[in-house]
DNA sequence: CTGAAAGCGCTTACAG
DNA sequence: CTGAAAGCGCTTACAG
């Protein structure tokens, strides 16, 4: 491969007038950084990334860690977003992406030592407060995306951008009650699976609340098979209770929930409506397709991205950042 | 960070002897590399993967060359699944994944050039002659997963791993005659799309011929809503002929397949048999759930895996290796 | 404006 | 068995 010496031979100049012609230095003639260009160019050189990040400490690599999302239909779908989302915002800044799927926290620690990457942004949960005091100790620069850390009770020490899930359980909730319906069940995590759900949760209860509604909560796994179930085995309190709308807390929920209401015989929407959160494009393909929340993932990537480089260039400001981003409604046919 | 020299001042030694010490060289006293790596255990030391990269000329590293998969549900499923298998596979091997997403040729010369691989995976079909060539003459490993590069004609110059689309072909439709079904419509691809879909048909046409029945085959686009418009549109076509199986060449075909019949309350399997091609998750949630041919995508990864390290570590070898891998079949409810 | 030198953090042939 | 030296391909402070 050709090497700037090979570049200054050609040109009868040293190697280091050839760095300077390659990167635009002030201090260079333009005659001969057009010379050195134009040669470099005809050979079709190329950096030796190993040499230059060698020399400067800063690779132009982004590491994105994420759970293992393979096996599960949808998590591939999510991540596989996620990835090329994140590919090629960080592309058009000349940053590469380096995926790394999470296994323990010693693999990350090993990967920012050994200087692979300039930051991290971490799609996951499963951090704890032992990765980010050593993160926060280098000035290594770094941001949560959806998630937060679960096992960190501190939320002060690291920029985070995610789905503003309350406004998320609110809209559905208020979209239903907008269309007439009175009797609202809501299927959401079990306890103590991730905030996120009580934040929904707590959106629900903040519609319910301002209409002067019943609440009805049913807690669950979020598959589709054991969501199915839960209707099939609780379909005379649905009947009792008069439920004419569901608001599952997830796609794969409420398409477990139209499963089964399908089973019974019941119409949706004419008999009971039905709302998802996510918008997975699966809900397409059902039908009825499916009205959902969507999680805004691809404003929460750039915002995040942005203010991570914020971070990068600028290492002595280390305010933290936390923000929300609003999810929208997503009409379809189940409501 | 701490580097070889700052074990080389506490030990009291050369940072040559450290190196040999750490990289467990066989011309070091055992007593010396102990102490050293007690060190470099104590200080928490990681490489400098640069520097090492540089030095070595290697960098532990395969990219894998994709199409931009994200967008579309069933490239994100498929591509989740490939990038991760690719990823675990190769971290046994202590090699790290750099997924690269192909927008054009150059792109990947640089890549290469640059040294932050030294191998590469290609599951992507838009790759010219050119860069073939390139990467011969200069003794780049590689290797086409899953498709074939398209431009080429030539494939005595690459090695590859794919499915064996003839046998899949053949054996859905032979699974099909032996379940009774007579007049097997099969729906393939517009000409010209893939040469996958060409092999499917003449293993379709194989079995047909063999149990002497007659052939029916629809050309058409391979995704969803056109399926299920070609099915409406050759209702008639399909009565007339008692086509009373069909055979689609991809998953998602298929599913628009059984939602166009439902439209016409034709049952299946009972009046007609449908089977898939790729076992998509999305299969299992329709119902009836749909059988299907399997892509044995996670052996053709660790296959071509396989004969790519051989490339690596084995320059001078430049033989070429050609793999069909067989598809199996996944029997569910829809024949 | 340009070159010689030193340095980034490693490895390894050479000498002892 | 160990150290000093050279080198991998870059950048840049220093001197002129």
């Amino acid at each position: 491969m050709v090497t700037i010496k090979d570049i200054a031979k050609i040109a009868g100049v040293s190697h280091a007038t050839v760095s300077r012609a390659l990167n635009d230095s002030n201090e260079i003639s333009l005659k001969t950084k057009e010379k050195i260009k134009k040669i470099a160019d005809e050979l079709g050189f190329v950096y030796n990334v190993n040499a230059k990040r060698l020399n400067q400490n800063k690779t132009n690599t982004i590491g994105l860690v994420t759970p293992k999302f393979f096996g599960e239909i949808k998590s591939e779908i999510f991540f596989a977003s996620l990835i090329g989302k994140t590919i090629e915002t960080l592309k058009l800044k000349d940053y590469k992406t380096y995926i790394e799927i999470f296994e323990n926290e010693n693999e990350i620690i090993t990967l920012i030592k050994s200087r692979q990457i300039d930051a991290l942004i971490f799609v996951e949960k499963e951090i704890s407060n032992n990765l980010i005091k050593f993160m926060n100790k280098n000035n290594f620069p770094f941001i949560f995306l959806h998630y937060l850390p679960e096992k960190i009770n501190n939320f002060n020490l690291i920029n985070y951008v995610r789905t503003d899930h309350f406004y998320g359980g609110y809209i559905a909730t208020k979209h239903l009650i907008e269309n007439g319906y009175k009797n609202i069940l809501t299927i959401t995590a079990n306890k103590g699976i991730s905030i996120e759900y009580t934040e929904r949760t707590e959106g629900y209860l903040q519609a319910i609340k301002e209409n002067n509604l019943k609440s009805f909560i049913f807690y669950n796994d979020l598959n589709f098979h054991s969501t199915f179930d839960l209707i099939n085995e609780n379909i005379d309190y649905i009947k009792n209770n008069n439920i004419d709308a569901i608001f599952a807390q997830t796609d794969i929920m409420a398409l477990g929930v139209i499963k089964a209401l399908k089973y019974f015989n019941i119409k949706v929407p004419k008999n009971i409506g039905v709302i998802g959160y996510d918008n997975i494009e699966l809900g397409e393909f059902f039908a009825p397709t499916l009205t959902t929340v969507e999680q805004p993932i691809n404003k929460i990537i750039i915002k995040g991205i942005e203010i991570l480089f914020k971070n990068i260039n600028n290492k002595t400001n280390n305010k933290i950042t936390n923000i929300l981003i609003k999810p929208t409604l997503i009409l379809r046919d189940s409501t």
